[in-house]
DNA sequence: AAAAAATATTGAACGCGTTCATTTTTTGAG
DNA sequence: CTCAAAAAATGAACGCGTTCAATATTTTTT
């Protein structure tokens, strides 16, 4: 049984929740102040601290949140019976792009990428960066599981290739985000562009 | 013949600049103090901002000096007669992070990247945007040099094959200065790492 | 050389994220 | 039901980057 203490934490905790995500995608981050999303939530600008350490962990639930099912989304394609490696990468990598813009706005992100450099040592940055890893894990398990099929060439180390490109992956969804004329079609292409010849340079019989 | 007014100015200038990279260098960006700047330049808080800007501002001169730096050091690099694709490549990626340290921190690059993502419009980021440009070209570059020397086969791509190169360097490079505890030569390993297969397969007779 | 115009300096004030001493609410023991 | 202890809520105050109206200095004009 949730004591009334509880049920009041729980209900404030979703409030706050609700509140600055709602403002977050209204006005932007930067411009959704800690006393709007307070006062939009019912509750004093000192409770909102006691249930967020700060403003940009508050950022990191919806990240993870996005990230989680991204990451669920991916091992669905990599159990496909892919016949080209370009195909397979680019429906992995189609999927992380076409999902990103899902629970999070451009400038969400610039936030949360920003954040995670600036203060590494942070719970925040730290969450970030372990999802991060996770998701070039995904990548080189791609390969892995191409090269098992006869896919990709068998002396090629997966874990390389594969941190390569989800560190290309990453760096142009840095530039895509920090260009508000980019749109998801035009990142698919520049990225397609500079994979190809990649993928083609492994694949068995190439 | 500078005016008095003008030799104020340089003057002032040159006590600013040098006051925040001291203490920028000393105490961190982040504890460095617009206060503290001014007083140590012998100037009123009012009169940095005349000068500058704003903070960040004062990052992008060490910026621009160091990369401009590490650039045509590159240049260097890419006119040798380099006989195998991963010793160049090595050579020239070695270089950029030998020289990173040279005038900033890796807190100083951290503010310096954190900033160029989250504020996108800013002259700030544009300018730090347009360095990894050319940062980008000269790897792009260096497979056309080796292309043209028949190090590099004939049918790859190097615009392509530069880009996914040099942004894996510039993810690693940003995986580096998140993390204080990692050296340049950790840095290298992993990056070389990486290219080895990519170096392996591009090379003409691989 | 004095007055007027142009330019530069100044520091108090502002905005906003964050903190913390105080007050209020909830809990469970007697 | 009472009350003391624990937990939570509060909002005024703080720190620091930034702005701006007022003041001071330099240059130009007459």
């Amino acid at each position: 049984m949730p004591s009334l203490r509880a049920q009041k934490k729980a209900d404030k905790n979703r409030r706050i929740l609700e509140a600055a995500t709602t403002l977050f995608r209204k006005v932007g981050y930067d411009s959704a102040r800690i006393e709007d999303i307070a006062e939009m939530a019912g509750v004093s600008v000192g409770t909102f601290y006691n249930y967020y350490k700060n403003k940009g962990d508050m950022l990191m639930a919806t990240v993870s949140m996005e990230v989680e099912e991204v990451l669920a989304a991916g091992d669905v394609i990599i159990a496909k019976k892919h016949d080209q490696v370009a195909n397979a990468l680019f429906e992995l990598i189609g999927k992380y792009y076409d999902h990103s813009l899902t629970y999070l706005s451009k400038e969400m992100w610039r936030t949360a990428m920003s954040l995670s450099i600036a203060q590494p040592e942070t719970p925040f940055s730290k969450r970030y960066t372990a999802l991060d890893h996770r998701l070039s894990k995904q990548v080189c398990d791609l390969f892995r599981a191409l090269q098992d099929r006869g896919i990709v060439r068998k002396d090629v180390d997966c874990s390389a290739i594969g941190e390569l490109v989800f560190n290309n992956v990453n760096m142009m969804f840095i530039e895509f985000v920090k260009d508000e004329d980019m749109d998801i079609d035009g990142l698919k292409d520049q990225v397609a562009r500079q994979n190809i010849p990649l993928a083609h340079l492994v694949s068995q019989t190439g």
